[in-house]
DNA sequence: CATATGATCCGCT
DNA sequence: GCGGATCATATGA
């Protein structure tokens, strides 16, 4: 079957609608070396205007500029010093929206990433939005990237069949909105972190503990 | 200029 | 389950 890329009109929706609707497709690499990788999209968290947990919240800054760029493009930032992580623009350009990639399932080029991440188990490849930047080689030289047009990174459409779980996104202290998505089941979506245990709102995880 | 803080991961207990 | 690694960015003096 051809694979189709995932057209403009894709991202050029809410985030809150990319979101969920980029579960289940596959997010191909083209390296340097003339080798890919792929990966199928477990888990996402959408980032939208007006929502103070986006880096956009404040307004344009050198750092997050690709974000209010067209849809379609790429916004990747360094955290923690050491990780970073991948968005996909979406909306209308000048908006300041996008959907980060929190965790794929490894389906072509396992020998690079196992190399790149220094793990061997599949699980640990791109379980983690800093763990499939490293898988991917993706780096803030990715930042602004084109997703639709650019030759080194983009999202092919496929078939989805597992249902959708949806739950308050991680590291973000507001829990009114639940704007993380993966699909229900799937091995390869992070654990995430339970939000700060004061109480109240617990993200009621899928349980897991023996299978 | 100085400092606090992450949309995290990993190793150790 | 907990804390260290490690630094760009944002914010305040």
């Amino acid at each position: 079957m051809k694979s189709v890329r995932l057209p403009r009109s894709f991202y050029a929706r809410t985030a809150t609608e990319v979101a969920p609707a980029l579960l289940g497709q596959v997010l191909v690499r083209a390296l340097p070396d003339g080798t890919r990788a792929a990966a199928r999209i477990v888990e996402v968290e959408a980032y939208g205007p007006d929502d103070p947990a986006s880096h956009a919240f404040r307004g344009m800054t050198s750092r997050n500029q690709a974000m209010f760029g067209p849809p379609g493009h790429l916004y990747v930032y360094l955290t923690y010093g050491m990780h970073f992580c991948m968005n996909a623009v979406c909306g209308p350009v000048g908006e300041g929206a996008a959907v980060l990639v929190r965790a794929c399932e490894p389906l072509e080029g396992l020998e690079g990433m196992r190399a790149r991440r220094g793990r061997e188990r599949t699980l640990e490849l791109c379980s983690g939005p800093g763990r499939l930047t490293q898988a991917l080689d993706v780096t803030r030289s990715e930042d602004g990237a084109d997703l639709v047009d650019g030759g080194s990174l983009w999202v092919e459409r496929a078939s989805r069949s597992e249902a959708i779980g949806t739950g308050i996104r991680v590291g973000v202290r507001e829990t009114a909105r639940s704007w993380r998505f993966w699909l229900e089941g799937n091995p390869f979506v992070s654990r995430g972190r339970p939000g700060p245990a004061t109480g109240k709102g617990r993200p009621s995880r899928v349980r897991s503990t023996t299978r």
